[in-house]
RNA sequence: GCGGAGGGCCGGAUGGCCGCGGCCCCUGACGGGGGUCGAGGAAAGUCCGGACUCCACAAGGCGACGGUGCCGGGUAACGCCCGGCCGGGGCAACCCGAGGGAAAGCGCCACAGAAAACAGACCGCCCCGGAGCCCAUCCGGGGUGAGGGUGAAACGGUGGGGUAAGAGCCCACCGCGGGCCUGGCAACAGGUCCGGCACGGCAAGCCCCACCGGGAGCAAUGCCGAAUAGGGACCGCAUCAUGGCCCGCCUUGGCCGCGCGGUCCGGGUUGGCAGCUCGAGGUGUUCUGGCAACAGGACAUCCAGAAGAAUGGCCAUCCAUCCCGGGAAUUCCCGGGAGGACAGAAUCCGGCUUACAGGCCCUCCGCGCAA
RNA sequence: GCGGGUGUAGCUCAGGGGUAGAGCGCAACCUUGCCAAGGUUGAUGUCGUGAGUUCGAAUCUCAUCACCCGCU
């Protein structure tokens, strides 16, 4: 378990080797092409994954908080929390070449304590990428 | 001290690590580094008013449709703001009011009641004549609208005189209407004289009067690139009926379509750039005019521009606030815990409305106490 | 950004100033050996919320809330 060791020193840490770079996924027609593939649920996020087989190595991720989270302020911060927590996450356990997407969920997102929505994240990118 | 009225302001602070968007500079090809700026009083609802852009462009009249509605002022404009008037509420400070016209017309006023709008008269009251010995009662004729009960509202109200009984029939006051005078720019107020009741309510029912309004909206609109043959633009010639030109009709112009020829662009879809943030600008101090809203001037200072959409994530301490335990009869101290309102720019301004934990300041009113 | 519509009984909807209604559903009873159907009777409402106009508002006006639908 390094999550604790990990989260003391997790600010300033300063990564070893050039860490894969996550681009933003934005045309509608990834969020469908994703939403078709894989699917985890956790108790704050859904999340859905997919592996291009395009030839590109870049991970990309999207984000989707609908009007059923809240208001603007609430989506807002629902989805500043999840960028925040896969920028975290993603270039060290996603792996290179797929696509996901986190969608948010009413309140959970909002309240759930960081450290366990960052291992609700870790848990469910393991079920996605040991799935066959 | 207690209770109340009006107005204004703030709406967490500091630090650390990791990040985001615009602009500038340096280094330089993917990139990296530095500097700087980066949400609100409501950014919200989209309820009004504008700026700006386009709609093939205008001028005038009539009519629809929509809006506004005491008076004066402010403003780019407004349905906003300020001052005043009138009506209502409150002991008061003060608050509330879609507040033009009901003798231009139409309509409605359920139930109850004799009668609901313009006159009439159900129970009554009174007089005369007759029937009846008289009374009671009945019949006929006439006067009356005082009394009864109904209703939200009943044909001016109260008091007195008067009368057969009554009645603005007469008188006083109030109310209503009209004339004149005074004050005021005006709404209106005050005074005086006359009339002698003749005009019930509803216009947030239709309506009448006055004033205002062309339509759409930055996803407007303009430009560039990729791509593709069904579309479109322009010019010239021809030209008849008719249709259309962002509510209808009319008048005066103007334009478009149908056919032939020529030239040019390139639909859907998708991407980029401009519009795009400096404007009736904001904030602070101050001067002048004004009761004020506001106007004019001086100085200083500030300026978010994204586009799956930045302005953040996490942690610590402090500050409000609350809870628990302990010491002191509350306030005070110590320890622990909880914990931060409503809410996120999307072309830009001026308003309105709605949401909002907690806190601060100023002015005023009533009551009580002390001096 | 612009525009439109709806809100009434558990459900679907009428009613457009004068006592809130219909159908389905629900409950009780009758009928039947039992059930269904049928019949009789009954209960049920802050008329989304708050103000205003009016003697009187589900209805008219304003504000507000929620939901739904168009156009670009």
């Amino acid at each position: 378990m390094t999550v604790p060791a990990e989260a003391a020193h997790a600010p300033g840490c300063a990564p070893e080797e050039p860490l894969p770079r996550l681009e933003t996924l934005k045309a509608r027609a990834d969020f469908l092409r994703a939403a078709r593939a894989r699917r985890q649920g956790t108790v704050a996020m859904m999340v859905q994954a997919r592996r291009r087989d395009d030839g590109t190595s870049a991970i990309r991720v999207g984000f989707t908080c609908s009007k059923k989270l809240g208001n603007a302020v609430t989506r807002n911060r629902a989805k500043r929390r999840l960028r925040a927590v896969a920028r975290e996450v993603l270039p060290k356990r996603g792996h290179p070449g797929w696509d996901y997407v986190l969608i948010g969920r009413p309140g959970e997102t909002v309240s759930r304590p960081y450290q366990a929505l960052k291992s609700d994240l870790i848990r469910a990118l393991d079920k996605l990428h040991a799935k066959p």
